[in-house]
RNA sequence: GCGGAGUUAGUCUAGCCCGGCAUGACGUCAGCUUCCCAAGCUGAAGGCCGCGGGUUCAAAUCCCGCACUCCGCACCA
């Protein structure tokens, strides 16, 4: 499979498609869900719920997209995350005015400094458009948030570019409200926007997208007290250092310093297993370690979890170990006090963060999942039966006789507690293959025989077998079959 | 943002060079038939040929601009 197969079936099947795409002024980097999609969504973040945020007794938030000019200031995003750019008057070719400069004069100006160094040094070394000669426009930036204008004022505020922000603001409110202790990991999930300059390959690089953040704080004096430890310390990691992948326990991890503690190790472990769960291959994913020159300039540590797709290795996740980089910034600028009490002292949070992209995550799932049976003429979406948008089809084998009937009887006490599809028209097999196509694990089918005593058949999506249980036991039978891991 | 290639029905696609009724397949819907794995038959719906402008008696086709998609570069908290 390759990705124009998964574009094909997204559009085909109600997965994703173009945001707008009936107006010619549609902007790129924007995709929507259809109903396969969301569904698929939606069970993919209720795994994340029970993995992650449940296991691990963590507080779910949901914030504001659009937060304050204030939060940006102190995260650093104003000054950061954007880019001095200088176009060239001539063939307007844009450049990032710093590396330019530093390229053509070894004039090192940082890239948060204000613009008129940036014009001052191009005119003082007479620097020109490398590729036409061409003279350049005064420098101005390029800032990857968006701005929204508030109020009749218009007063400057910021669509979210990550979602962790509001976690960070959140986080007095909530220890001195939630009865929590350290480590305590604060969950969200949420769409966050970037204004990339080149979105890309429909979810793998969107302007609105989704994010399933965690924030743990924690205690730095105690990073290797950590009680879940011992579930997840058999758990294998891919890890990925100086080049080359070693598989290896979390307890491994750990006792070599291949991560720095439990703490770490830990949530590297609850992450593998909730991807495990995801139906995922994991064995072509990786937690890359992050080397000196490519690390966040916040994060001590980080690893990035990878997996490998046809569009070359995709990062999922990236967990950085933020330190006390984030509440430090938001305490100086807001004056609000970020310590808490642990164990009777007062201590500032560190954070190690699992910042997880929701839709290329799912892209992965589609990728992973699809499979071309060339034997049986069909494609198949081999998803985990938990994760599947369609759970179970309910069809009758022919319309007549009272088989519609008995199957619209069947399918109306099924329907609110599974995402059951009905269907009567056209042959059997097609109305299988349709199925198999969304992922449907299983399909009832009422034929004759129900009539008679009762017995409906239950074919598998991807063995094509089926066998014959009582209509009765149908809701027991599918509830253990699609029950969560 | 740069360079290249593209954009025709839900999907894929012919037609474009050389202007003159917009092809075909799959899919969808209805009916018949069959009755457990994309069978067959009959019928139907579905297109401002990406958008806007120009040339022309006439534009899917030629010209210009723009948008979007893919690839490469650059960018990437």
């Amino acid at each position: 499979m390759d990705y124009e197969q998964i574009m094909q079936l997204a559009l085909e099947r109600g997965f994703y498609f173009p945001s707008c795409e009936i107006y010619s002024d549609a902007h790129a980097g924007f995709w929507e869900y259809g109903p396969s999609g969301t569904s698929l969504k939606n069970k993919f973040i209720e795994l994340w719920r029970r993995e992650l945020v449940r296991r691990d007794r963590m507080w779910e938030i949901d914030g504001s997209q659009i937060m304050s000019g204030s939060v940006f200031a102190a995260s650093g995003h104003l000054a950061s995350f954007a880019d001095p750019v200088i176009k060239c008057k001539k063939c307007h070719l844009i450049f990032r005015a710093d590396k330019l400069i530093a390229e053509v004069s070894s004039i090192v100006i940082p890239e948060s400094a204000d613009l008129d160094q940036f014009d001052k040094a191009v005119a003082e070394k007479n620097i020109k458009c490398p590729k036409c000669k061409g003279d350049f426009d005064s420098a101005r930036k390029f800032n990857m948030m968006f701005r929204v204008g508030i109020g009749p004022q218009d007063e400057a505020a910021y669509l979210r570019p990550e979602t962790c922000q509001s976690i960070f603001v959140d986080f007095p409110r909530l220890y001195k409200t939630m009865r929590g202790r350290l480590p305590i990991g604060v969950a969200q999930i949420g769409k966050s926007f970037r204004n990339e300059i080149s979105p890309r390959q429909s979810l793998l690089r969107l302007r609105e997208f989704y994010q399933a953040e965690i924030e743990v704080f924690c205690n730095p004096g105690r990073l290797d007290e950590i009680a879940g430890f011992s579930e997840v310390e058999n758990t294998v990691l891919n890890i990925m250092t100086d080049d080359v992948i070693r598989p290896m326990t979390c307890r491994e991890a750990y006792e070599s310093k291949t991560v720095p503690n439990k703490l770490v190790a830990y949530y590297l472990g609850l992450l593998a297993e909730f991807y495990r769960k995801t139906g995922i291959d994991t064995g072509r994913s990786r937690f890359r370690k992050l080397g000196e020159k490519e690390k966040a300039f916040y994060a001590s540590v980080a690893f990035d979890f990878e997996v490998e797709t046809t569009t070359g290795w995709l990062e999922l996740v990236a967990c950085n170990y933020r330190s006390d980089y984030d509440l430090t910034s938001h305490a100086n600028a807001s004056k609000e006090k970020f310590e808490v009490l642990d164990d009777n002292v007062k201590v500032l949070p560190h954070v190690f963060e699992l910042s997880m992209g929701i839709d290329r995550s799912l892209y992965t799932i589609l990728e992973h999942s699809f499979r071309e049976d060339k034997e049986n003429e069909r494609v198949v979406l081999s998803l985990r039966p938990y994760l599947a948008p369609v759970h179970v089809g309910v069809l009758s084998l022919v319309k007549k006789d009272g088989l519609a009937e008995k199957t619209d009887e069947i399918f109306s006490r099924l329907k609110t507690r599974y995402d059951a599809f009905l269907d009567h028209s056209g042959a059997i097999g097609r109305r299988y293959r349709r199925l198999d196509e969304v992922g449907a694990p299983f399909a009832v089918t009422v034929d004759h025989q129900t009539l008679e005593d009762g017995t409906v058949t239950v074919r598998q999506r991807d063995s094509m077998s089926q066998e014959r249980i009582k209509e009765a036991d149908l809701g027991s039978y599918l509830s253990a079959s699609l029950a969560f891991p």
